[in-house]
DNA sequence: GCGTTCATTTGCGTATGCATTAAATTACAC
DNA sequence: GTGTAATTTAATGCATACGCAAATGAACGC
């Protein structure tokens, strides 16, 4: 479905998206160098869009560009994950405060309930794929409920530069059933409309998270992602 | 001066601290339209590195690329204000609960002290400009302090788009005392390494700011900047 | 006078070509 | 064989050209 609002996608957009989906599938692994003429006729287009789209990836932390080396997909070490995640647990906390005091009734908080409820079915099923996806739409929907924009962008940018990760951690964690009961825990908060209470508890599960990822990451001695 | 790992500066660098200093400096005001071929031939350049800085500087919130009617300059509405002010709050303290955990030395925070030295000797003469120079520079620090280079990033392009903002409300609010005495706090609790009371002193200090220029805005129907 | 259609202009999006310069390779001296 | 200088190669950074869609304005009917 394409809304009457859509501008028309341009190639520069088409490389952006395209790029993203590279990145985050390991066709284009961390550390690797890709000249931009390859990338262009990968994507069947010619350099200028490519180097748009570079530019927009590069500030969004994926990417650089290097003279002459073509455009490098930026590794995620542990020390960026910790910055990640303090970043991550900060904003989405202000997001979880600021949503409580939407006074929001049931029918807002669906989305965020579905997720909640998709992540306990997987779960069960073990299916942790699908666990992840409802994590990610938790997440998504709660930085939305708070209202704040930039928050959204930020965060957004933020997760695309951990999505890697979690693919590396998510089968080396326990199941993810103290997550759960995190999540339930902010939901409860925002429709008691108790700030405080959504802030803090939504402190501690991303703390909580970031901990245990880091710790993850040194046991197996991960030195970049 | 010009180290050697500087790379050579290319067109598109230019385009981008020029294009910066331009907003800034309200050549290139707050909601106006520029054709990039305008653009081009006032810096001297074509439209390929014009178009590349714009990328990077409309993924920083600066401005925007629509198509056919060139480049706007973003404004900054109260709403974006209180967007920008929120994040600052959050990852200011952050910075601040941070650099009090390393235990720097006075001589580590000597930057810091002297910013702080320069908003007083700036305000006893009611130097405005300078005080706000000075503001900036100490915030910039403190935020290096934390030692979060995402954190560093992000809040220096917070800072630069409510840059415009302070040149109308730096005049019009009271003679920033409490500001001064909140800094000196933030300073000794980082001092004295107490990480929960640098991160409070910040938040309130960052939250009383807000309410302030938010408060200015309204009062004078600023709708936007 | 007002709306509608058609012609014209304009500016972006993109492809393409080229100069520059860093990197790679070879030639060469020792 | 090793280190250095000369030569070649190659990829970026940028200027330029052009198609196309949108905006503008003109022509025209009512």
């Amino acid at each position: 479905m394409k809304s009457q609002l859509d501008k028309p996608v341009s190639n520069t957009d088409r490389a952006i998206t395209e790029l993203r989906r590279l990145v985050f599938s390991g066709e284009l692994p961390a550390g690797s160098d890709h000249l931009e003429s390859e990338l262009a006729e990968r994507l069947g287009m010619s350099r200028t869009p490519i180097r748009e789209a570079a530019r927009t990836l590069e500030s969004q932390g994926l990417l650089e560009l290097r003279a002459r080396k073509g455009v490098r997909i930026l590794p995620v070490s542990p020390e960026d994950m910790r910055e990640i995640y303090d970043v991550l647990t900060e904003l989405e906390s202000l997001a979880a405060e600021r949503a409580a005091e939407q006074g929001y009734s049931t029918t807002d908080l669906t989305d965020l309930a579905r997720a909640i409820a998709d992540m306990d079915a997987a779960l069960d099923r073990k299916d942790l794929d699908t666990w992840a996806e409802a994590d990610d739409r938790f997440h998504t929907e709660l930085v939305r409920l708070g209202g704040n924009a930039r928050v959204m962008a930020i965060t957004a940018m933020m997760s695309d530069q951990v999505r890697r990760a979690r693919a590396v951690t998510l089968f080396m964690r326990p199941l993810p059933v103290q997550s759960n009961e995190d999540h339930r825990g902010v939901y409860e908060a925002i429709a008691k409309a108790d700030p405080q209470r959504a802030r803090d508890l939504h402190r501690a599960h991303r703390e909580r998270a970031r901990d245990m990822i880091l710790g993850l990451l040194e046991r197996h001695r991960l030195r970049q992602l």
